[in-house]
Formats: C-alpha cells, sequence, structure tokens
DNA sequence: TATGAATGAGCATTCATTCAT
DNA sequence: AATGAATGAATGCTCATTCAT
C-alpha cells in the first residue's frame, strides 16, 4: 500500500509556503520552485496536488482570507465590547501591527493588484468583504445604545469601517518604518471613533 | 531645443500608455510590446526613451502621481471651502467615480502589490503620501473655525483623510459594479463627516 | 502456475488498452497514465508489467500484429477461393471497413510513423510483412489455374497485393468520412482484379 | 533602417530545416531546438516566424506537399505518354527511390501517424489527395486510346493509381535495405500494367 | 503484489534586451 | 533617431520513472 497523504493538508502546506514566497518577493516574482522550496517539496509535487500556477496563488489568498477571518473571531464574536473605545481597541486587530500582520497585508496588496485584471480573484474579494460586512453587523448592532438599527444601517457603517481599516493598513504595509502599530492605532482610531460614537447614540 | 521638448514628450507618451495598458491588463501581464503598440511606436522606440522596462513603468507611477496631484489642485487649493460638507464634496473627487478614475485607481492598485517587494516603488509612494498630506493641512487649516491646530494635528487628520479615500477608493475599485459614485460619495461622507466636524469645532 | 497466467493476461490487457489510447489520442499523446485508466489500473501497476513505455507501446504493436493476423485466418486459410472475384471480396477483411477495423488501422498507421526512427519497430514491421507474404503465398498459389508458379513470382503478386491493401487502407484511414466500405472494396478491386485475373490464366 | 529580411524565405528555410530534423528523429523525437539549430538560427527566431512548434510542423507538411507536386510537374504535365509501360516509368517518381524520396517519404509517415488525431492535418491531406487526383485525371485522359472515359472513371482510376504508389511507398519506406529502386519499380509495375492496360483499352 | 505520491529532467514558450541597419 | 529581427535566459508544465509503504 502506497504511503497515505492527507491530501488537504499537503495543498493547505503549499498554500502557506505560497503565501510566505508572495510576501517576500511579490506576486510577479513568485516562482512555483520558489514556493515549491519553501514548502520543501519538489515542482512535480506541486503540480500533482494543484492544476497550475494560478491554482496555487488561488488556493493562497484562499489561506489568507481564512486566517483574516479566523482572526477576527476572537475580536469581534466573543463578548462585544459595548463602547466605542473597546470596539475600535479590537477592530485594531486587523491591522497590520506585527510582522506576521505585515506579511499577510503585503499579500492583500499583491492580489488586489492582480485582481484589477481577474475577474476570479475579484470574485473572491467580493464574497470577502460581503463575508466581513455580514460578520460585523450583530457586534454594531451591540454597540448601539438605542433601538436596533435597520440592516441597511448596519451595513453602510460596516462599509465605512472597512475603508477605514482597509486605508490605514495598506498606508502602514507601503511605508511600514513610518507606521508603527501605534501610530496605526491612533489613525484608526481618529477616524473611527467620532463616527462610531455618532452611531452608538444615533436614534437613526 | 526642440529635440528634448520631443523627448520628453515622447517619454510622457510613452508612459501614458504604459498606463493604459497597466490599467486594462494588470502589471504582470503588461509587455513592453503592448506598451509600444498603446504609444503607436515601436519596441526599439520605447528601449531608445527608457533604459528598461522597469523605467517605464516608474515613470508611468510619476505620471499617475502627477495626474493625481493636478486633480487635487481644483478641489482643494482654490478658495477652500470653510464647511465640512463643502470640504467632503471636493475630497470626493479622488474616488475613482468614473471611468478613467476606475483606470487611474486600477494603476495604483496595481502599483501597490509590485511596491510591496520593490523598494524604489515604495519610495515613490512615500513621497507621495507626504506631498498630498503637506497639500491638505493648509486646506484643513481653513476647516478650522478656532485657533488654528499645531502642525502634529493637521497632519494626523490628513492621514485619517487620506486613509479614508484609499479604503473606500480600493474597494470600488475592487467591486465597480457594487460601488457606483453614490454609494462612494456616502460612505466617504459616513466616515469623513463626523471626524471633521469633530475637527473643525476642536480647541484642540 | 495460476500466476504466470495472469501475468501474461495482465500485459495483454494492457496491451489492448494501450491499443485503445493510441487509436483514439494518436501515438504522441498517448500518457502511461491514460493508459492505466483505460486497463483500469494504476499507473504502478503498469511499470509492473512493463521495463518501460516502449514495452508497453511494441506489446501494443505486437498486439495488432496479433489480431491482423487472426482476422486472415478466416478469409485466406479456410478453403480458399480458386477464382479472382471470391479471392478479393476476402481480401478487403483486411481493409478499414468497420470501426473496429478504423481504430486498427488508425493504431497501424501511428506506430509507422514512429517506426521510421525506431529500428526495433521497423523490425517488428519486417517480421510481420514476411509473415504476411508467406501466408499469402500457398491460397495465391491454388488461384493458379495452371502449372504452380515459381515462389518467387508468388512473393511479388504477395507484395503487390500487400501494397495494394496498404495504400487502400491508408487513405481510407485518412479520410474515413470520403472511404465507406464500397469506395474501398471497389478501388482495391479495380486495383486487384485485372492483376490477379492476369495471374490465374499465366503460365509464368 | 532595420535589417530587411525575407520573412515567407525565413519561414520557409525554418520549414525545411523541420522536414530535415523530422526525416531523421521522428515526429514525436522533434524538438524546436533541433529544428532551430538546423535552421542555423535560434529558438527564438523560431517562435518569432510561428506561434508555436504545431504551426512550424504544418508549414513542414505544406512543403512537403508542395516539394511532392513540383516533383510531379515532370512525369505527368510535360508530353504525357500514351502507352502504359512509359506511364508507369513516370508514375515511378512518386517512390522513395533515392535518399531525398526516402526522406520525404519518412516525413510522410510520420505526419500520417499524426493525422489520424489532428482534424487539421487530415483537412491538410484529404487537400492533398483532392488535387493529386485532379492532376492525375488530364494525364490518364490521354492514356485511353478510345473515347474519353466519364470524370468518375478517371477518378477511380487515379484513386487506384494512389493506392498501388502509397502502397510501395510505404512498404519500401519501412523496409529500405530490402526495397531497392528496382523492386519498387517492379512491384508497382505489376500493380498497375494489367489495370492500366485494361483501362487504355476499356471502351467504358 | 500493488499502490500512487513524489521526483526531476526536458520541453515549448515568453519576453526584455540587444544591435545591425 | 528609429527600426524590428534576433537573442537566450527563465518559467510553467508534462510525464516517465522511482520507491516507500
Amino acid at each position: 500500500m502506497p504511503k497515505q497523504v492527507d491530501l488537504a493538508a499537503q495543498r493547505r502546506a503549499i498554500a502557506e509556503a505560497a503565501i510566505s514566497v508572495v510576501g517576500e518577493a511579490g506576486l510577479e516574482a513568485t516562482r512555483l520552485r520558489d514556493v515549491a522550496r519553501a514548502a520543501k517539496v519538489t515542482t512535480g509535487a506541486v503540480t500533482h496536488y494543484f492544476e497550475s500556477k494560478d491554482e496555487v496563488l488561488e488556493a493562497a489568498l484562499a489561506e489568507i482570507v481564512r486566517r483574516t477571518l479566523e482572526r477576527m473571531e476572537t475580536p469581534l464574536a466573543a463578548n462585544a465590547p459595548t463602547d466605542v473605545a473597546g470596539f475600535i481597541r479590537r477592530v485594531c486587530a486587523y491591522l497590520p501591527l506585527d510582522d506576521a500582520g505585515r506579511q499577510e497585508w503585503r499579500v492583500w496588496l499583491a492580489f488586489w493588484g492582480r485582481a484589477i485584471a481577474d475577474a476570479r480573484l475579484r470574485a473572491v474579494h467580493r464574497d470577502h468583504y460581503a463575508n466581513i460586512v455580514e460578520r460585523m453587523v450583530p457586534t454594531l448592532r451591540v454597540l448601539r445604545q438605542g433601538p436596533a438599527p435597520s440592516l441597511r444601517t448596519l451595513r453602510k457603517c460596516a462599509d465605512a469601517l472597512c475603508a477605514a481599516i482597509d486605508g490605514v493598513g495598506t498606508r502602514a504595509t507601503l511605508e511600514p518604518e513610518l507606521w508603527p502599530a501605534r501610530r496605526q492605532r491612533e489613525t484608526l482610531s481618529d477616524l473611527l471613533a467620532p463616527m462610531l460614537t455618532a452611531f452608538a447614540a444615533a436614534k437613526d
């Protein structure tokens, strides 16, 4: 009997290796060989688990999406804060505050750049944003002190929230040495605190 | 020296062609031949005016920077508005509201993706953000009704402003069909109005 | 020794699968995996029964040879006809008249194409032609009404016979939709009837 | 001004190099590099003149077709013989009698093998046969001593003629050491003489 | 005995770059 | 100054073969 391998685990290991390479070298400089080396397998093994390079990259993006959602579980789902300051503090978890975060953000930016001409990647992004917004909605609902706002209001607020995070995260990723964690948190707070305070107090 | 004018004009024409190609096909699919064809010259001509492909792309990015700053002149410099609503309305000029704007934003995103592994491009971005912030400062100062805020306060506000624009612009670029001009303006306004109102009224 | 029977049977099953794949996809597009799949075994099993891909293909050619000879038994060996028309009618059995025949002829043509640079395959072809000619000789002898012709004469006649069959079969294989069974039979008859009539009546 | 090259001439030179390589090594062992080396250019040059390897091979086949038709001009068009023996003598020009002929026939066989799974190549073959038959028709008409036969009769005769040539040529190509020119001519004559004699004398 | 995961050499192909004209 | 033919290194990908289980 042949060696039994966990197909999904191997695919994920390769996807993680791809993330690592993309984060270091950028998407255009990512060669399948480097991915293979990073995953400690041969190029043949990579094409054994994936049909093509594009599929490898798509799996890498899917893994980044998975990681982002996973990171979201802690700050949002569990005992959501009812005060704006606490909320913002938790939302900061999305920002590229540490090396791991910066790595992931670099990969996000790389895939944004490719998505502009790739409908498939754009679809992944669209699904991801929709997903993120839906997950933010219940947390935002808790923040509101008065009667529950309409779903439309909640989604608009989530859109604004996403934009703030993306905006700060993008800049911090492009200027990592100028944007230590403290500056990112401050800027995000400057931007969100007024809006969320108004949101929390509004009667809609 | 008519030749020199020709030279600069040709370089710029090629850079504009490069922007067009990058905006359509993405950065990784941009071949020098296509740039040449778009500029209605031969490949040899491109390498005649530029040392390498990287230089062509850098010129393209520089041209995008130039265009963005140019577009900024109107809404910010000229008779800056002293009310928040008017200010936001003008800031919206940066968003990808029409085809031309979407095209430019796609190019921005493409270059972000490449900048993560290219120190030179990162430097261009850093300079650009610094430039943008400095230009926003005087306009923001006018917005404040009380005593002039500190430069640090103004810059922080500009940072938040940039982040909001980048965040909304990024999402609108990745989901063009879901983000018509109206939605972009609304989201940007939702995000900025509370912050700018507070800023305008603050005593610092 | 049941194992040995199994071994030969497996080899033959794989060879038959190879014929099927070659007939469908051509020799250059025949991958060992497809052969394995067609034989309902794994790739490992194929290399278990054969040393290399070339050996698999050689076995496929051998099987085609075997089939052709088998098909020959009926029309030639058994009660050979003494009239030219009957003889030609039986010889037509070699032509690609039905789907099975077309399949086999495609494989023949595929191997001809490879034999031009493969001495081993050429040897198989040479043996096959020699074999065919020797089997034709006694049947042709019966056709002659007068005294038996020399062996040389018989072999020359067999050569011409082979050429006629190969020529019609090749064309019919390359233009299957233009060469229904009827046209093949007619052309072969047009070519062979005059020669065989002369042969039958000659005194040599 | 850049070097002006004769595009068609270069394409043809590469096609001829391809014929040479295919004739030596077979179609499956023909690498673009070898073609390039045989044409004394680089691999890049080959892909400069052709879109793909398939296109190179198609050009090679087209060149073989051209050569065959060219060789046909002499024996058929010019002062067609009115006697069967003279006619057959000229038809022998198609057989692989010398090194050049054997080379071309090897290429034919190689392409037959590939055509079985390639509709495009089959179309080339179909056109070629149609062309050949049409060219044979007027020559065959001259051969007939009585009233002109019907076009259908002439084409049937041409079909038989083609089959005879293909059959002898195939065998001679597969067994070059056993089939010197003399044997080829004799076999073709054995096959064709009775048919053509009958054809020449027939009243239809 | 049989599996199929893994290997890695070899291929066509792409494309920035060079350079003779 | 401008051309575009030619180069050749580099990449993704294929697939026969190997081998641990």
